[in-house]
DNA sequence: CTGAAAGCGCTTACAG
DNA sequence: CTGAAAGCGCTTACAG
């Protein structure tokens, strides 16, 4: 603050009132009259008051500060939830602190305590792959509302906010089976990556509901998806003496490594082998082909966040009612599995 | 915060000591014993006292908090920026409280003016495009230590970093001049983009020190340059009598627009005309052919724009040296310039 | 409808 | 080396 801010007090000596009434006219509490209310409130703008914040947070122990943690914030996807998580919550009159964990998890645990220590309202936190064990994160969620985005954790009592993973990777499957396809392989995560699993089942429900067997030599996992593992893993589906007829990836990044091997042994995609995504990234249109995959509506997903993550830090009630709300996903079909004539 | 927090009055009732002595020992202040200090620390561990970062603020009117502005926080480079603003700043023990403009002037000048008002010790901004008139946001500038990153403004007394487009554009051009091309298109911004304006400056000055003639006819300006504006503006080169056989387009998304049409009216790139964009975001690889470009080193400039933030807060004078600091982009060649046989 | 006073948790000039 | 006290700017229960 600089010389001369303009206080409750100074108000109060020009208008000769008490700083009690100038604090309430400017809350509009009903007890005050409408003419006080009104020449305090102008002269108030004219003296561009504004409220120190400190002082508010200090008294009321209320920041409306929002934190945010991701595991990498130059990732598409999660940038565009960001995206939505600024919008909405300025809306709401809330300002959003954002770390990154870059995928470290004591970085993680420390991250959520400073934002705790700086007296954040509540935290939206999507974990690093490898939390699969929450025990370090766990007393911060004491303490704050929490919620979870996109890489949440079934081990943490909260509202977890999703995409339809399992129902999306179903429809990616069936969509492939319905162009034909009946050899489908999959490239996936390891178990403790949520959002991985859940596309597996999918993938898994898919084939039995079209009574086609599961073939565990081309279902692969791989501890850290990449463009580079898309690669290397689809070196490894060709050398198969029973070649996969479409590669399913768990994500944009991979299914682009995918199709460049394809196309570095001239496979034809999508007739002799289909390949899918997920996320729709913007890469997945500048690729060629350009590539079927799932969009995932991030603004839609960092709104929705938000709306849970405000209405339990203004609920009264202690007792608060966790869910999981999934968020849409639609399959957007492009030439990596349909050939334009 | 919730009930049963430890503060500074709990520790001094366990110890028996003033709440004076309490403050002065976890600030390690000299006059305080070191048996004093240790036990005092030893008990706020224990406890896990967290000092409330109001009364702090409140005291200090500082928040240990920077204010950062962009226009969209899913732009690739200014991401890799963000991610260099947070790294930097969470080693010196700052938050950072994020906000987009979105590009629109108006919401720009709101989110200044809502950052100063939840009292963020400086800010950190990329102007939005359109930035031609300052008076809005001069106000804001008089508060706060401002610095601007990117998007600046020779308008706005400041420090600014920015990238060196001058010489890097100049590179660009030379070394299509090196491969032999002698008629260079250049799709550009208007005048009011201080980024592109600068790119334009190198592409002046190569082409006069190779002696070039400029034409007029193949500098290419539009107002907000995108994918879309690449593509259109490639069709409009190509119906000019007289092509050019380079094409050096402003943005790496622009560029990749160019590429699409080329292939389109399959013109051999890069024999027939070369294609440079600049910033290497991601999309550059992925296209095809490769695109050769300008590496913004986003991660620096955001950790340096946080290093002279961070000097002009803390500094004791008030008089401070506005500098204009070059970040150095370094040219990328791939397959858009030069062909791998 | 309005005011005086207490207090949120911390720091720091002053006194000893 | 330590303590008592004032005060940062605000809100709110209490009193009138």
């Amino acid at each position: 603050m600089k010389k001369g801010v303009t206080t409750l007090k100074k108000l109060a000596k020009i208008l000769n009132v008490s700083v009690s009434t100038v604090s309430r006219a400017l809350n509009d509490h009903p007890d005050i009259s409408t003419e006080t209310k009104d020449s305090v409130k102008k002269l108030a703008q004219s003296m561009n008051y504004v409220p120190n914040i400190f002082a508010k947070g200090f008294r009321k122990s209320k920041s409306n500060i929002l934190g945010v943690l991701v595991p990498n914030i130059t990732h598409y996807f999660h940038s565009t939830i960001l995206k939505g998580i600024l919008e909405e919550a300025s809306l709401r009159g809330y300002r959003v602190i954002i770390s990154e964990s870059n995928n470290d998890v004591l970085k993680q645990t420390e991250m959520l305590n400073t934002l705790t220590q700086f007296g954040v309202d509540g935290i939206l936190a999507s974990l690093t792959k490898m939390t699969k064990n929450v025990d370090s994160i766990l007393p911060v969620f004491n303490k704050l509302p929490i919620i979870l985005f996109d890489k949440v954790s079934n081990k943490v009592p909260c509202t977890q906010i999703i995409t339809n993973d399992e129902e999306a990777a179903f429809n990616v499957v069936e969509h492939l089976i319905n162009i034909g396809k009946k050899r489908i392989a999959i490239i996936k995560e390891r178990e403790f990556s949520y959002n991985s699993e859940k596309r597996y089942t999918g993938y898994l429900k898919a084939l039995k509901e079209h009574n086609i067997e599961v073939d565990e030599k081309i279902i692969i996992s791989v501890d850290d998806i990449s463009q580079q593992q898309g690669k290397r893993m689809t070196n490894l589906l060709l050398s198969l003496k029973n070649r996969p007829d479409a590669i399913f990836a768990i994500t944009d990044y991979a299914a682009i490594g995918v199709i460049q091997t394809l196309k570095k042994f001239n496979i034809k995609i999508p007739e002799e082998i289909a390949v899918v995504g997920f996320s729709n990234n913007l890469n997945s249109t500048i690729i060629e082909p350009s590539l079927t995959t799932v969009d995932q509506p991030g603004e839609t997903l960092g709104k929705t966040a938000v709306k849970y993550l405000i209405e339990e830090i203004e609920s009264d009630t202690d007792i608060v009612m966790h869910k999981t709300i999934e968020i849409k996903g639609s399959l957007i079909i492009r030439e990596s599995t349909f050939k334009v004539k």
